[in-house]
DNA sequence: GCTTGACCTTCCAGTTACTGGAAGGATTAC
DNA sequence: GTAATCCTTCCAGTAACTGGAAGGTCAAGC
């Protein structure tokens, strides 16, 4: 199948699937005599595998690591389960970092009466001095 | 003061406070007879302004904006709320996406036993075929 | 006066993971 | 035959820096 098919079948649009092949996460695809990618199951198979992997925020290179688990008959399970759990902190210290950003903003913007006066807690704290 | 003076005080390296001058994010500084960048009380309350909101998250064409609110006193303190307000909507929209990406893990995290069996429902869940 | 180290300058390249667009060839529908 | 829709490659741009190279300046110590 054509790559636009692969694309519609993966989920994955086509200039990332040629993308990928670029930065050799997948294997290049086979071509047909008229230079077009040529794609069978077993492609599109790997290609949705990296949608969802992409979509729970794995990092390419994280990708890579799990793709290769995913082809290793010998793979230990404990070592796909160490990716995750490592995804799984980095979602929480970014969820906790943006729960601090949050905190502080909605509390400004509670202070901040947002009608037509310039006078505004939000920009006197960005201007305030660092406490020593 | 010189520009690691500046960065000092501000909180911003060196290579950000230039590359704000570079982006036309700051006025360019003040030069000394040697070239050197010269940096005031002011711009230093500028640079911090500046690494408080990018702190917070704000893109750099926000702060663009929020420092022009900032200098403006004829500034309406409903536009900067909106600014914030927008920024707060996104936060939310980034801890919900987090925060399903983390239930998924979890529970696959879960089901994994972690250990030297090759058999992982991490991978057969990235592997699965899209339910119709 | 000279050297050494710590500054400073500019400029170019790399980072992440794509995405848009141009130029040109192939295929398909009518 | 031709128009629309594919496909190809390649180059550039995105966000917000960061690292490093090449070279000028300055302050301290001998």
């Amino acid at each position: 199948m054509n790559i636009s098919q692969a694309a519609e079948q993966s989920g994955l649009p086509p200039k990332t699937i040629r993308y990928y092949e670029d930065i050799g996460l997948v294997e290049p695809a086979r071509r047909r005599d008229n230079g077009y990618r040529d794609y069978g199951l077993r492609d599109v198979h790997m290609l949705r595998f990296l949608h969802r992997a992409r979509d729970l925020g794995f990092t390419v290179a994280d990708c890579r690591a799990l793709l290769s688990l995913y082809t290793d008959q010998q793979r230990r399970s404990a070592d796909v389960k160490a990716i995750a759990l490592k995804r799984i902190a980095d979602i929480d210290r970014k969820i906790a970092e943006l729960g601090e950003m949050r905190l502080v903003l909605a509390t400004l913007v509670e202070k901040c009466h947002g009608d037509e006066r310039p006078d505004c807690p939000i920009l006197d704290d960005f201007a305030a001095e660092v406490s020593e």
